[in-house]
DNA sequence: ATGCCGACAGGATGTCGA
């Protein structure tokens, strides 16, 4: 089974990109984040119409989720647990049958974390009112970004132990290490690459999980992602933050896992390329 | 020191991303 993960930058805008990259590398399943649609305004008929199956997280402007899949999608999981009032739709989860067995896939839209400080940028004039607004907007970003991981982390710990083949897979916006990173000085003061965004990532594998890539390689200089900003994609500066963490009876199927870099060359393309892992399921 | 680019909502330009 070929699985998936592509964080799109919005489905629609990158929806013939989407179609064409999977025309050409069929995989059995894609993970989508930041599809930026809602249920409604997701295109699924145009994934439909070339063999696939959907499940969507979706939500207004920001974020959003998706699975597609050639194979039915079972015991669909919309959001991680969590306290009421999370709104934002960056996690989901289904069961997909393979040949000889099924895979727990989940799809996971990790949140950023910039600022991080609540006053890292200008306060305005500094009266109160502004500076409170200011406080309000800047205030908790990383917070949430440690809090969301803690949270995966108690979700993934659950279904470790239900001992079966699971793929987390998708953009967890940590540089897990300095060779991930084309430059480690130039994001040192970036909430990817904090010691606490390491940390809360190390957590989760500790937990039992390895980074597919990672199993495959120990070279630096793979990246997945590359800013549309000052010419990243032709200078190669680049960051690798789309992963796909197996559990160990996942792992123990794996036969490849790979990173489709020219896709970033193409049309139009998302500032991420999708990785992909085969597994012998 | 900051913007650079790109998507979105909305109908100008601010917010957000990484």
């Amino acid at each position: 089974m070929k699985i998936a993960t592509w964080n799109v930058n919005s489905v629609r805008a990158r929806l013939a990109a989407v179609e064409a990259w999977l025309r050409e590398a069929r995989p059995d399943v894609l993970c989508m984040q930041e599809i930026k649609s809602t249920d409604d305004t997701f295109p699924a008929q145009a994934f439909e119409d070339l063999g696939y199956n959907c499940a969507v997280h979706g939500q207004k402007t920001y974020n959003g989720v998706a699975i597609l899949s050639k194979r039915p999608i079972e015991d669909i999981t919309r959001g991680l647990p969590g306290p009421d009032g999370d709104e934002q739709a960056r996690y989901i989860e289904a069961l997909i049958p393979g040949d000889t067995g099924m895979v727990r896939i989940a799809s996971i839209y990790a949140p950023n974390g910039n600022p991080l400080e609540a006053f890292s940028g200008k306060v305005g004039t500094g009266f109160p009112p502004e500076t409170a607004t200011k406080q309000k907007n800047e205030t908790g970003k990383f917070a949430y970004k440690l809090d969301w991981m803690k949270r995966l982390k108690a979700h993934a710990e659950g279904l470790l132990a239900l001992k079966e083949p699971l793929a987390l897979m998708g953009d967890y916006n940590v540089i897990p290490a300095d060779i991930d990173c084309h430059d480690p000085a130039v994001w040192a003061n970036d909430a990817l690459a904090q010691p606490q965004s390491r940390a809360a990532l190390r957590a989760i594998e500790h937990l039992g999980f390895t980074d597919a890539f990672r199993a495959q390689t120990a070279a630096a200089g793979h990246y997945s992602f590359w800013d549309y900003q000052a010419g990243a994609w032709q200078k190669n500066r680049g960051i690798r933050i789309d992963l796909i963490l197996l559990s160990p009876q996942a792992l123990d199927r794996m036969t490849a896992c790979t990173i489709d870099k020219p896709v970033r060359g193409g049309e139009k393309p998302s500032d991420h390329v999708p990785v992909v892992c085969e597994l012998n399921i």
